[in-house]
DNA sequence: CGCGCATGTTCTAACGTTAGAAGACGATCG
DNA sequence: CGATCGTCTTCTAACGTTAGAACATGCGCG
């Protein structure tokens, strides 16, 4: 040592008081010359914090979840937390134990995109870590919810194409018998945006999609067109649906804006290099990860007031695949 | 407890021998019953080892990163090891954090895709981490590299254009002054193989790429277009570069892949659903996962042996952007 | 009968960090 | 001159896990 006491040290290292200023800088040169660095193992056993936080998705390779693992990151570094991430191909069976938060990990919070879960099984879970939710929405005690206005960027999504012009506006993406699943929350938006303009969602102009996926986008493509030929846009429930929707619609002859509006959701990366360019509700990420996490933070510090929802900002970006 | 001591129970844990069938029963009866998990701070603390790993990317939102990612979680879990991830920005400072191994965080390995370091940077670090680098190779007296065939695949994707009649071809992503830096592998394996079918890439065919982004790409075919308007073929560094490669080429009015062919590395899926869709090199990605876990895990358990390379395999999947 | 073996037990220490209690010392102040 | 304050020390315990040492049974075997 410097010739100083372990509890100095402490006491430096927290800056506490009652550590005069040549002394505080004595540790501090010690600390620096034998590049010291406090364990985390024996931190995480002391305070029983870890400092780590677990992102859970279905898969991180999809593009929307990867700039979603990004926004984290960068918003995690600065409020000292380090991300995990866990996969859990969508079974019931992995999503449980990531709402358990990962018993006998020391993990501090989660969080969580769940997909295959019900309201009851997070009920039904023993341990409650703190918890926020991204994407689907499933009401629970004590974990926050943060996303977009869904309802709100449905209109908007739908006022844009009404204003191009547009009037037989199909949907793909619809869950149905899912109440509170993205699809469903967007879908109703939706509908409820063209009864505001005076208009109906055209007959079998509405497709299912169980899973957000460019291939969902494709079938939901064969299934609106050979039930409602005449669709003139669809609204699709992400982005990655619409670049299968665009595909799927141009292998059919169908020509992107000009015969078919196509419009998605989550502004990923590559909407901008599609052809045509893709029009679409981008969620204000940073904001996203910002509230996440805050709201986390307090869930650790101990919060156990009821959950609640927090609304981050989007915008319609417009580009060629709406004819905007 | 379930009237047995706590030696016993650790040996039931570690499945010791010296303990009863029906001892052992009773044990695990009793875990089941308290939901025991061991802690991984206790465990991290006696053990000197986090079974946690990280992979240090400069971003994880690009999808050919995604994918690894992916393809590592899948292969880290039936190992018992859990994924952290890292985001450098491609920034020296962040990287030299990742290949001293975060000391102090318990790290017990890193799996590195340097970006902005170089062998001195490397060979000054004072602790040493196990490491298995991806991608850029640098030289390291400890740290295992493995990738694919980069001269290979090269080769095959030359011969490839070669076979349907292209004779001018252009290589983007080049990076000049960077030997071992994957752009020049490629390049080099690109420019040997065009030497190979009695051919020499064309002047002014050949831009360099920093990055390999989608605006990389975009530059790259603006520069080359300007001084070799001929180029019959564009052989670029990543899927990504392709992507960009395409799109500028529709917007000077070249058809791909009838005027241009383009060809990229890494099968990304958005690959699938370009227009034209893409030919690529794909690296066997689980096999990727695979050798490196093993290679990082020996590096864990105490090898010393000077670094080695692993080599996994590819293959050519020809689709409509090279005209096969 | 005594030896060894299988199956335990108890006790102790260690990993690295932090907090609290109690006390020591000098300087300052009333 | 005694009380108080700022600064620091020493000592102890605790977090959860694991390993080793030493010892205690009871059984079978030669």
């Amino acid at each position: 040592m410097a010739g100083v006491s372990l509890k100095t040290v402490t006491n430096v290292v927290h800056e506490r008081p009652y550590v005069k200023q040549e002394t505080r800088e004595r540790v501090l040169a010690a600390i620096a010359e034998l590049d010291y660095r406090p364990s985390r193992a024996g931190r995480q056993l002391q305070s029983g914090r870890s400092n780590l936080i677990t992102l859970v998705v279905p898969r991180i390779d999809e593009p929307y979840l990867g700039g979603l693992a990004h926004a984290l990151i960068s918003a995690a570094t600065p409020r000292g937390l380090r991300l995990l991430i866990d996969e859990t191909s969508s079974q019931v069976e992995q999503e449980l134990e990531a709402a358990n938060g990962y018993p006998g990990h020391g993990i501090d919070g989660v969080i969580f995109s769940p997909f295959a879960l019900n309201p009851e099984h997070l009920a039904a879970r023993s341990h409650d870590v703190a918890m926020v939710m991204l994407g689907q929405f499933l009401p629970d005690s004590t974990a926050d919810y943060v996303a977009i206005d869904n309802l709100g960027s449905a209109a908007d999504a739908v006022a844009h194409l009404v204003g191009q012009g547009r009037r037989r506006i199909g949907f793909l993406g619809a869950q149905p018998g899912r109440p509170g699943a993205l699809g469903e929350v967007r879908r109703s938006g939706y509908q409820a945006a063209l009864v505001g303009h005076g208009l109906v969602p055209p007959s079998g102009g509405i497709a299912p999609g169980r899973r957000f996926t460019r291939e969902s986008g494709e079938a939901g493509v064969r299934e609106v067109l050979a039930r409602a030929p005449a669709v003139d846009a669809l609204v699709c429930a992400s982005d990655l649906m619409a670049v299968g929707a665009i595909r799927a619609l141009q292998r059919h002859g169908a020509r992107v804006p000009d015969d078919v509006a196509v419009l998605g959701w989550d502004n990923i990366v590559d909407g901008e290099y599609t052809s045509p360019t893709l029009t679409t509700v981008a969620p204000d990420l940073g904001a996203l990860a910002d509230q996440t996490l805050d709201a986390l933070i307090r869930r650790i510090e101990g919060d156990r007031t009821p959950g609640r929802e927090y609304v981050v900002p989007h915008r319609l970006v417009v580009r060629q695949s709406s004819g905007g």
